[in-house]
Parts: structure tokens; C-alpha cells; sequence
DNA sequence: GAACGTACCGTACTTAGTACGAAAGTGCTA
DNA sequence: TAGCACTTTCGTACTAAGTACGGTACGTTC
């Protein structure tokens, strides 16, 4: 009787199930469902426990960012610097796919975490590697990264999730357009994006091909 | 007496008025400043008059998003294509670098507008008189605009703003470095980015030509 | 067992979005 | 000009969310 069966619910509170957590709760929501109450509730505590662990929501914004690039694959200084930065492009877009909020988050978190500078370091140390001077370098990560993110995000902003529910978002779409404004968008999504098979991720080697190839052409070899 | 001296205060309240000022309230402030109060305040009346003029903050939102696509310079199908692609990608990094906030609204919503269909709809329009096929102008619209949106996110990432003030955020942070990790962060700071005259804007055009270059190769010229 | 540190929580204050209905202004008709 | 309808603005209040402040429960150490 005097115990209330609250049973021992789950391993205690730490910090890193908090932000553990707190990814799990914009993946599945959106970053909009984060909140310290959700997360609390996910957590099986109250609100104001988190507080002992992080210092406020900000912490936990700019710390699951870090947790988020952490997850992608580091190219390595020594293999063939086309092979690694392919591999870790491909990885940065498939982890952005899966926490596609942290895209948004980019732009308003200026305080990089460790992991965010290692990440950064690598991908410097292996250009340089190549062969690159510091120059081409700061030109070519640039417009590489610039590419990476700027391709997930046209991703997160598609109405449609793969391959498969393209038609059904599309179709009725097309119907808004049939007024005769934006024949070449008309002309694209029929002819192209509502092809069987048709998947926007596919366009993606395109453009990174295009890019490495680019930046190959200007190495002294 | 009894007419407490309120004013005309201002030209009355539209929908027009209330999406202006929404815009200037996140230029001035970032997204987090825009409150339906804050906006309220801003036109001069009470946080519920708003919603006599736009249906929630949601459609606010989806609308300032659309008006920062108007801005962007259209390219023109009848001129050469380099230069129309090339005229429009700076004008949007220009508009982007005006309305940060817009790039991480991007990611959340997916309901275009219509500046923003006829923004892509003139884009498709000019690579296809340009010669390109209907599956290689996806390919490259896709690849332009992931650069261009990427670039765009990573100047609102910056912790610094313009050439000016990049030594005094980056000196500080060069101490934390002293650790040697980063060893090719460290390197491509003080060689690169703390020397005179370096601006992050400058790299933009490197990376736009080297993509403009290897999509006219892919053309039957 | 008294003092103390750690983890958790109850209460309450503040800011924000917005539902509801009333009030104030505007113009049109009889 | 009196009445009425429509538009625009606003007062009040409810809900959700971040978090300050202090309290409680439990373990550790001397």
C-alpha cells in the first residue's frame, strides 16, 4: 500500500538518453513535436527533470545537430579522394534523409559541436590529401557541401516520400494546372517525375558526378 | 476627452501590410521574433485583429516564403541560357542572404506557392529552349538549385557576417584549436579564411561556374 | 545518524497561438 | 436620416510550452 507500484520504469535519466530521445522525437514529429514536456513523456519523467541534465531546450537543439552530423561517415585521408568523398556525401545525405529537421536547424545554430569540426577537419585533411592546395580546397568543400545540403533540402521540401506515393500527390496537382500557367512544370512532371520508377534521389549521383568530375579536371595530376 | 487622441495611427490593416511586415519583423530579428503579437505591435493593433486578414500563423508562414521567391530575378527563356541560369542563381543567393529565415522554413513547408511555381516553371522553361532534354533539365535544375539553396544554408550557418568580422570570431575560436585536433580546420583558417579580403560570397561563383561548365559540355551544342 | 550531493518533481510565472463574441466603423437602402 | 448589414478591430480567456524556484527523496560519507 504505501509503495504506489511506481515501478523502476526504465534505466535513469542521463544525458545522452535525453538527446537520444529528442532525436527520436523529431524524426518521428518533426521538430515541432519536440518539446521538454514530449520529451519528458517520452523520457517517463516530469518536465523539469530534464533540467538536471541539459541546460535548456537550446542545449538540446544545438547538441542533437552535432549527434546528427556524427552520424555520417568520415571520408579517410588515404584512399582514393574521389571514393571518399563519394562515400561520405551519399552518408550525409541518407542521415539528413532520416533526420531531415536538423537541415533547418543548420541555419539558425551557429556554434558548431565537435563532432560538426571533426567532420569538417576530415573532409579538409582529404582533400588536401588529394592534392588540392588550401585554396582549391576552401572552393571545392564549398560547393560540395553546398550541393550535399542544398539537395537534401529540396528533398525535405518534397510533398511526396519516395517513389512510391509520387502519383498520388502529383495527379491531383497536375489538376491546378491545367489553367495553361506552367507548361514546362506540366511538361516535366508528366513526361518525367510521374514516370514509372521515377525517384528524386535519383538525381542526386547526377550532380555529384558532375561536381567530382568538375574538380577533378582542375587537379595538376 | 472622450476621444483618447488614438490617431489614424496608419494606412488600415491588409493582407499585404500584414505579410510585409512579418517579413521585416524575421529579416530584423530571425524567425523566432515573429509572433502574431510582435506583428500586431509592429502594425500598430491588437494580436487579434491580425486574423481578420490571414487565417493563421501557418499561412503566414507559407506565404513570406512565397513572397521571398518573387524576389528572385527570373531568367528569361529567349536569352542565353549561362547567362540567364547565372543572372537568376546569384539573385537568389542575394535573396536568400536578405531572408536567412526563409531557407529553414523551406524545409518544413510543402505547399508551394505561386511565385514559387512560376519561379520553377521559368527556370525548366529556360533549360529546355536552351536544348537540354526533358530528363537532363531535371537533372540539371536539380543540381543547380541543391547548389544554390545549399550555398545559401551555409552562409546563414556562419557564425560571421560579410569580410569584416571573420577574424573577430575566428581568432577566438583558433585558441580552441591549439589542442591539434582539427589540424586541416586549423590550416584552412589561418591560410584561407583569416587572410585579407577573404568573404565566404566569393566562393559561390566558383562552384556555379564549374557546374554551368559541365552541364553546357552534356549539350549537342 | 547528521550533513551533503544528486536526481527528480510540484507549483507557478511568462510568452505565444488563437477561439469566441462583442464593439466600433462604413456604407447602402428605404 | 434611420436602420441595417457588412467589415474591421478588439477584450477576454483558454491552451500549450519554456523554465525559475524551492522542495523532497535517496544515497554516500564521516
Amino acid at each position: 500500500m504505501p509503495r504506489p507500484a511506481k515501478a523502476p520504469d526504465r534505466t535513469p535519466l542521463s544525458r545522452d538518453r535525453v538527446l537520444r530521445s529528442a532525436i527520436a522525437i523529431a524524426d518521428a514529429g518533426g521538430i515541432g513535436a519536440l518539446t521538454i514536456r514530449s520529451l519528458a513523456e517520452e523520457l517517463g519523467v516530469k518536465p523539469m527533470s530534464v533540467y538536471h541534465h541539459v541546460a535548456g531546450k537550446a542545449e538540446i537543439l544545438d547538441n542533437i545537430v552535432d549527434l546528427v552530423f556524427a552520424e555520417i561517415d568520415l571520408p579517410s585521408p588515404g584512399g582514393d579522394w574521389t571514393i571518399e568523398i563519394r562515400r561520405r556525401a551519399h552518408s550525409a545525405r541518407k542521415v539528413l534523409r532520416r533526420h531531415p529537421w536538423a537541415i533547418g536547424l543548420m541555419e539558425s545554430r551557429t556554434s558548431p559541436g565537435p563532432a560538426t569540426l571533426k567532420h569538417h577537419d576530415a573532409n579538409i585533411g582529404t582533400l588536401r590529401a588529394a592534392g588540392f592546395s588550401v585554396a582549391m580546397t576552401a572552393h571545392a568543400y564549398a560547393l560540395i557541401d553546398s550541393y550535399v545540403y542544398g539537395f537534401a533540402l529540396q528533398e525535405a521540401a518534397l510533398p511526396f516520400e519516395g517513389p512510391d506515393t509520387v502519383a498520388e500527390v502529383a495527379a491531383p496537382m497536375m489538376q491546378l494546372f491545367t489553367t495553361g500557367q506552367y507548361p514546362h512544370l506540366v511538361e516535366l512532371t508528366t513526361e518525367h517525375v510521374l514516370q514509372p520508377g521515377y525517384d528524386f534521389g535519383d538525381e542526386f549521383e547526377f550532380g555529384l558526378t558532375l561536381i567530382l568530375d568538375g574538380l577533378a579536371r582542375s587537379l595538376p595530376s
